[in-house]
DNA sequence: GCGGCGTGGTCTATAAAAGAGACCTGGGCT
DNA sequence: AGCCCAGGTCTCTTTTATAGACCACGCCGC
């Protein structure tokens, strides 16, 4: 076996906390957390798209693990803010960079994507039904 | 609304590519195949835990978003080689990060969780069930 | 010759997670 | 009185993740 960089390690244990910190709804709540302190319903007009359900859910578990505080203000109306912690603070470095990622090269994913279905479409039209299974 | 980070955007077109490239299975695949080319079962090897289904799955999806080239050599065994593409090895920058980060900081994660579920099951037995709502 | 092992997968069934949005309490405003 | 806001919870549905049996075929050891 080639020695590469997971070199036959058990990825479970870090893929546990990568499905968190990689969950695209915590990236884009890191995001914007670290612009600064936010309200429930800041961050869900932030994030166009969201439901409750998985805003709700999303925060719980970044507070769960360590990357933000939840700060209940006894007042009515109710309020509640939510902002990184120093470990949130630490883990929103590589997070924005993915997020940004995302952002600047999203067309040229598409435009892969596009091709690659195009691709097997045409290979499809091709290749008898049978012998399709042999990619 | 507080200008932030998304401001408001439509998340969902950016969460897409964030669903494939925060993808735990999808994060440690680039990662190995940063090291070099690799075969499927090299890859298989690479990564425990991960099942056959899921490792054709994520290179499929890695495949056909540009980041990853698959290489069928008309061999007996067959060989297969996966590669990153130059879109894989940018994303790459990034998505490295967020691995490193997840191996270097798993323990302090962990400890977190291990806080939070203690301090909600105490809370737990001292709120009456009814109550439990308002947290 | 036969069985076991390897390659690189596909497929089916099951389990788990993601997600939508109705509903809740209570106060402020018209 | 009705509607809006806050910050959620809850139930049901949909989607995704997952396990591992199974496939063809060649190589190798017995």
């Amino acid at each position: 076996m080639k020695p590469g960089y997971l070199h036959g390690t058990d990825c479970r244990p870090v893929a546990e906390i990568l499905s968190r910190i990689g969950d695209k709804w915590s990236v884009m709540l890191v995001m914007e957390l670290h612009d600064g302190t936010r309200r429930f319903s800041e961050l869900r007009r932030a994030l166009h798209g969201i439901s409750r359900k998985m805003l709700t859910t999303s925060l719980r578990g970044l507070e769960r693990d360590g990357f933000v505080t939840r700060t209940v203000h006894p007042t009515i109306p109710p309020k509640v803010e939510y902002q990184l912690t120093d470990l949130g603070r630490e883990l929103a470095v590589p997070v924005r960079a993915l997020g940004e990622w995302a952002l600047q090269n999203r067309a040229r994913v598409l435009v892969a994507r596009e091709r690659f279905d195009q691709a097997a479409a045409t290979h499809a039209a091709v290749v008898e039904p049978d012998r399709q299974a042999v990619r």
